[in-house]
DNA sequence: TTTCCATTTTTTTTT
DNA sequence: AAAATGGAAA
């Protein structure tokens, strides 16, 4: 391990004062971070006084191991080192009784979300379609995301459009109460809320942090910079490391001036500046700075290398969105042969998810392994939510996203027009679905078999729900499985054989995954524990043995943010891509050119650009115009003729030429 | 007229 | 991969 720079160096023993750390990309901040808590811990701060904040679970991950290696892991038991959301899970989970909620809390997510924004809606005659109702869906995520509650949305509301949205919010939050639900949002604004409210409880956890580390402090937005605050109290014992050029969430309610705003709120403050990149080669930063040179900067950096370049950055220039995948998968296995690269060494960024896909096509063609992060999670999958809401309903009846879901799945004859009156019942009395169902009020408004249907359901949850308190909650989820059929009524709904099989699969390792973790952790952890944080991971988090085998990497460029990769492929480097023509559209070229600024900021040795000169949008082809951020890079340090020329039959064949080779070599 | 199935289209970014 | 659409069957 190389000696700290100074600057690195003095980052870790600044502890007696508030400090802001503006890291360039590269420039070593997680070490900082975890170099610092080594240090705090050697000088006589508790492990379990210390809480380190990211932004992603893969950071979090990221930290806690490289701390483990640091210190013994006597030292640094206790140590609170998590996400944003899951601190915010963890005080609410720990507080439920002060906020007046009951034990076992339903997250939801934005699908969740979306779905009781217009069941309300539905209830309350306005029928109202989905291009209606994801506005008001984003306009509530955004109060939530300034720290601004339903009944200041009301007062600030300055025509009738605003004034819906926000009584539409206060209903929401109502109707999210009787369920004993949270979102994503509350995960912070409920927190926040609550220390506001509640000082004894403030000053408990106040007592609890005696040192705060924030990472990506950039993307931090109202709501968590003042539950920050609050956090770190008068005494701002912390520090943020944050750098402004990497901020790419300002659509979620990411605040950079926020960087500022800490100096006037802590006059006390600290700041050091990291500016040696220790990642990428010099041509590759120096593209990279000159870019970001075309934004205006809240601190002025200079981030300068030591490493030195060979190859220019690549420019491939594609005819279509096909040959773009073909050529890059081409490219990759050529490279691969070359520089005896393993596949880990891959990564393909790309501005949006669905852009995967033919990669994927081109990919398994040539037999190159991959990995795809994000997009579509697991959780999205319908026989995962199934599941998944069957589980919730049991840890929280009172849930009636997943309620709804599972009335009718399998088929229990509970139709739509029982659902309805059992809707506007419970609306009425302002309790959950769930409770509904054992009122006499119901009762007598549903005929006697419909009712007995509904009832024997509810019944049957609740004798489940009981008996895991007792038994093994695994073997009761595989009881309840089975109870439904629910494997009959895969098979029966599949396509084909072949999906039925993929899906049981899934649930197969939806339950094994439960099980483990309830096994992992060495406190004991409820089944409401681990469904909750299950909420918060992402498709590739939960499966450890992903990240060991060997493949290359396909991510968005916001997921891409912290990693780095030898070989980089920036593809559909096109107006209207990168940058997106929504953010074209409302004038928002600086946060895509930070986007990009993070793609090519992730390359060590090599990076490539793809583009298409036509592309199929719409349904129909028309052709696309090179990214402007293209024309912003340093035009000696291009090289566009790469690979041009070559047409894609040509280079599948050579892809697949140089892998026979490769695999005769190895044997 | 409704329901169901197969094909086609459409995707910003995420905890 | 999911949503939307269009066409066929009930």
């Amino acid at each position: 391990m190389p000696k700290l720079n100074p600057e690195q160096h003095k980052a870790v023993i600044t502890t007696d004062t508030p400090l802001l750390v503006i890291a360039g990309a590269g420039s070593g901040k997680t070490r900082v971070i975890t170099e610092k808590i080594s240090h705090l811990i050697s000088n006589g701060v508790e492990a379990k006084h210390i809480t380190a904040v990211t932004f992603t679970n893969k950071a979090a991950r990221e930290m806690r191991s490289r701390v483990d290696k640091l210190c013994s892991s006597k030292k640094t038991k206790g140590i609170r080192i998590s996400t944003f959301h899951s601190l915010g899970l963890d005080i609410i989970r720990k507080e439920y009784q002060t906020l007046g909620f009951k034990k076992n809390i339903s997250i939801l997510d934005e699908q969740d979300k979306f779905k009781v924004l217009q069941d309300i809606l539905d209830n309350s005659q306005h029928q109202l379609d989905k291009a209606q109702i994801s506005p008001l869906s984003w306009q509530i995520s955004d109060w939530k995301n300034q720290a601004v509650l339903p009944a200041q949305a009301m007062s600030l509301a300055e025509d009738a459009q605003q004034q819906f949205a926000a009584a539409l919010y206060e209903q929401y939050q109502q109707y999210n109460r009787v369920c004993n639900a949270v979102d994503f949002d509350d995960l912070i604004l409920t927190p926040l809320v609550l220390f506001n409210e509640h000082p004894s409880v403030l000053e408990k956890w106040q007592n609890s942090t005696r040192y705060l580390l924030l990472d990506e402090y950039q993307d931090t937005n109202t709501t968590q910079y003042e539950f920050f605050k609050h956090l770190v109290g008068a005494i701002g014992q912390f520090t943020v490391v944050g750098d402004d050029d990497q901020s790419i969430y300002a659509w979620r309610g990411a605040n950079p001036e926020n960087l500022f705003t800490l100096k006037k709120d802590f006059p006390r403050l600290e700041i050091i500046k990291l500016e040696q990149n220790y990642r990428s080669n010099q041509r590759i930063l120096k593209a990279a700075n000159q870019l970001i040179s075309n934004n205006p900067h809240l601190y002025e950096k200079n981030l300068w290398s030591n490493i030195k370049s060979d190859e220019k950055i690549n420019v491939i220039r594609c005819k279509d969105e096909f040959s773009e995948s073909q050529q890059i998968a081409a490219e990759i296995s050529r490279i691969k042969f070359k520089h005896r690269a393993s596949n880990a060494d891959f990564a393909i960024l790309y501005r949006s998810n669905h852009q995967a896909r033919l990669l994927e096509k081109s990919l398994r063609e040539l037999s190159l392994p991959y990995a795809i992060s994000g997009g579509t999670s697991f959780f999205s999958h319908a026989e995962i939510k199934d599941t998944l809401c069957y589980i919730k309903l049991l840890i929280n009846p009172d849930d009636n996203s997943a309620f709804l879901r599972v009335i009718n799945t399998p088929r229990r004859e509970i139709g739509t027009s029982t659902v309805e009156k059992l809707a506007l019942y419970a609306n009425s009395r302002h309790i959950s679905l769930f409770d509904a169902c054992f009122e006499i009020g119901l009762e007598q408004q549903l005929n006697e078999r419909t009712y007995y249907k509904l009832r024997s359901f509810c019944d049957w949850i609740v004798s489940l729900s009981d008996r895991t308190q007792q038994e093994d909650p695994i073997a009761i989820l595989h009881e309840m499985l089975q109870h439904i059929e629910y494997y009959d009524w895969i098979k029966t709904h599949a396509n084909s054989d072949k999906q039925a099989e993929r899906k049981i699969n899934n649930v197969l390792e939806l339950i094994k995954w439960i099980e483990n973790s309830a096994k992992k952790s060495q406190e004991e952890r409820s089944l409401g524990d681990i469904v909750s944080r299950m909420m918060l991971l992402d498709s590739l988090e939960r499966n450890e043995e992903e990240e060991k085998t060997d493949q290359i990497k396909l991510m968005t460029l916001h997921a891409a943010k912290g990693l780095e990769f030898p070989y980089v492929y920036l593809i559909g480097m096109e107006e209207g891509i990168l940058p997106h023509q929504n953010s074209i559209d409302t004038d928002q070229i600086e946060e895509e050119r930070r986007l990009a600024y993070v793609g090519i900021t992730r390359a060590q040795q090599q990076l490539t650009f793809s583009y298409c000169a036509q592309r199929k949008k719409y349904g129909d082809v028309s052709s696309t115009e090179p990214s402007r951020f293209l024309t912003e890079l340093p035009v000696e340090d291009l090289d566009w003729a790469a690979v041009q020329k070559k047409n894609p039959e040509e280079q599948k064949k050579k892809g697949q030429e140089s892998l026979a080779l490769m695999k005769s070599l190895l044997n």
